[in-house]
DNA sequence: ATGGCGCGCGCAGCGCGA
């Protein structure tokens, strides 16, 4: 199985470029985020022309979440179970056997705001539902936007964002909090030393300047890690015309 | 070099992203 996550940043603008992902790709499945689209306007006939069955759960203009998948996709769920969030953030179902969580966390803004600790309390949300959901099932992924660099190699320069949104200790303890959960980073498991970054701003040159982040991962149980294999990411779209600000992710697993 | 880009909304300019 191709797990991939492409933080689109607008479904509505960015449908050619996943198509054309899609057919030179191929993944299994693709956790999407920042659709922007409330779900009567999703682009699902395009998608099943395209050979991908869809599930979604958007909003107007902010947030929203899918999963695209060549597989049949059982049971599904919205958000976080059991914790009440106004925002599309998060979608699961179970595809192939193993269980697809798709999330987009919130940014936080800055770290004196109220958007970071809405960030910190959704974090922690997410690591007490991750926990149970690891109970029930032995092979599962977590894909998404998770808007945390877990270490200073992961970003462009440490010295310069400081202990700003997205590299904050409390961001950086989350993350790791979800690892001791049971899950690996499927970039550290595959991937040589070395920046492999996944979003460069819109401003300044910051793609062409390889001025990125490594905010976008793919978190496996112990028992899928067990046999995945070559995480990537795709920096060919982010190459295009009107790119989203984010590349692709993807990992392999048997 | 976060004032600089790109998105949605909606028709001007602002909120937001990361």
């Amino acid at each position: 199985m191709r797990l991939a996550s492409w933080n689109v940043n607008s479904l509505k603008v960015r449908l050619p470029h996943v198509l054309e992902w899609l057919a030179a790709q191929q993944p299994d499945v693709l956790c999407l985020q920042e659709t922007k689209l409330e779900d009567q306007h999703f682009p699902l006939a395009a998608l099943e022309e395209a050979g991908y069955q869809a599930i979604y759960a958007g909003q107007k203009t902010y947030n929203g979440v899918a999963i695209l998948s060549r597989h049949p996709i059982t049971e599904i769920v919205r958000g976080i179970p059991d914790w009440a969030d106004e925002q599309q953030r998060a979608l699961s179902a179970t595809i192939q056997g193993i269980r697809i969580i798709c999330v987009y966390v919130p940014n936080g803004q800055d770290v004196d705001s109220d958007k970071y600790q809405y960030k910190l309390r959704w974090l922690s949300a997410l690591h007490d539902w991750l926990g149970h959901e690891l109970s029930q099932h032995q092979h599962l992924a977590v894909l998404g936007d998770f808007n945390i660099a877990p270490y200073d190699t992961d970003v462009y320069d440490a010295a310069e964002l400081g202990q700003g949104i997205l590299v904050s200790p409390a961001e950086r303890a989350a993350f790791s909090a979800l690892l001791e959960l049971g899950l690996e980073d499927s970039f550290s498991t595959h991937t040589n030393p070395g920046q492999n970054f996944t979003w460069w701003d819109y401003r300044a040159g910051a793609f062409r300047r390889n001025r990125g982040l490594r905010i976008d991962h793919i978190l496996l149980s112990t028992a899928l890690a067990k046999n995945s294999s070559d995480w990537q990411v795709d920096t060919n779209p982010r190459k295009q015309e009107r790119p989203s600000d984010h590349a692709p992710v993807m990992v392999s697993t048997n």
